[in-house]
DNA sequence: GCGGGATGGTTGACGCGTCATCGAATGTCG
DNA sequence: CGACATTCGATGACGCGTCAACCATCCCGC
């Protein structure tokens, strides 16, 4: 790649300071757009995209179940978003809670029929918001970047 | 890359059921990895990012100020999320709004001295967290990623 | 000049992310 | 056994993102 005189770096139309800054904004722009295109994909069935993600964990996780802090870990996140995630979740009938009886400190969540059923649903639609968000790469680009992004240290 | 047996894609541990789908994966976990970075470097001075980032549009707009929706529309963001960003820099001093007076449905937000202070305390902590998000990277992969994330259509 | 649409911005409501704090159950060590 | 630390999780408070609804101002055509 080039560099300008003034020793920036040309993106499309914006210049940046070095490779690093350039990187962070295209990250911040393209995971924006993703994001937004992902959470098109679920309102149909007034899903957000977390309130998915822990549902995929779920199912996942089979008919045991996890605990509050388990899926937390799995996710990102912090605890108290988990909780009133779990919270949420529950209200509209798509996971149960119970102590787990032989440590009464943990809550194990638990997907419902109803909730793999909205599940369902969603995942084709959204299998193709993923594909979606790529059409306009050539698929050599998009291996690339996918490998570039899980090379990194943790 | 190569392609497992099953057609799938593998990541350091994960694997993918299509490049879309690694690449999406690998976009949201970066990113948000680099937006707990940069959020670190601006904590100590109670900035948040989203803050930082209007106060930086501001001074490049210079004295002149900017409308909200300008300012909205530089941000990717929907404009009563800017209006309540707004609403606490200048609780905290860091700009002032008046109205436009030859369109008096705008309101002009302008940077103020204190503002310009805070950015300054913190420009060069967020250059070095910038940097210190691809310190384990080879700078040819930061090109890489920085040049695969410009080039897509909007 | 005035009535109706377009534009600029605010407000309400809700979900998410994060920090700090707390309560309850468990584990540990004397 | 009993005090203390640790672990699991919930709650309060605040900032951000987004949708829907709203108000004020401007603009345009008649």
């Amino acid at each position: 790649m080039a560099t300008t005189e003034d020793g920036s770096f040309p993106g499309s139309e914006e210049s940046f300071r070095s490779p690093a800054q350039a990187a962070v904004v295209g990250l911040f722009r393209m995971s924006d757009r993703a994001r937004r295109t992902l959470a098109e994909a679920l309102r149909p069935r007034d899903l957000t995209l977390q309130q998915f993600n822990v549902l995929r964990i779920l199912r996942g996780a089979g008919d045991g179940g996890l605990p509050t802090l388990t899926i937390a870990d799995r996710m990102v996140e912090q605890t108290p978003g988990v909780t009133r995630l779990l919270d949420r979740l529950q209200k509209q009938g798509w996971i149960e809670r119970r102590r787990d009886p032989g440590d009464r400190r943990r809550v194990v969540a638990c997907i419902t029929l109803e909730g793999r059923q909205v599940l369902e649903a969603v995942d084709e639609p959204f299998a193709r918001a993923e594909e979606d968000i790529f059409r306009d790469w050539a698929e050599e680009d998009v291996r690339a970047l996918a490998r570039l992004l899980h090379n990194g240290p943790p």
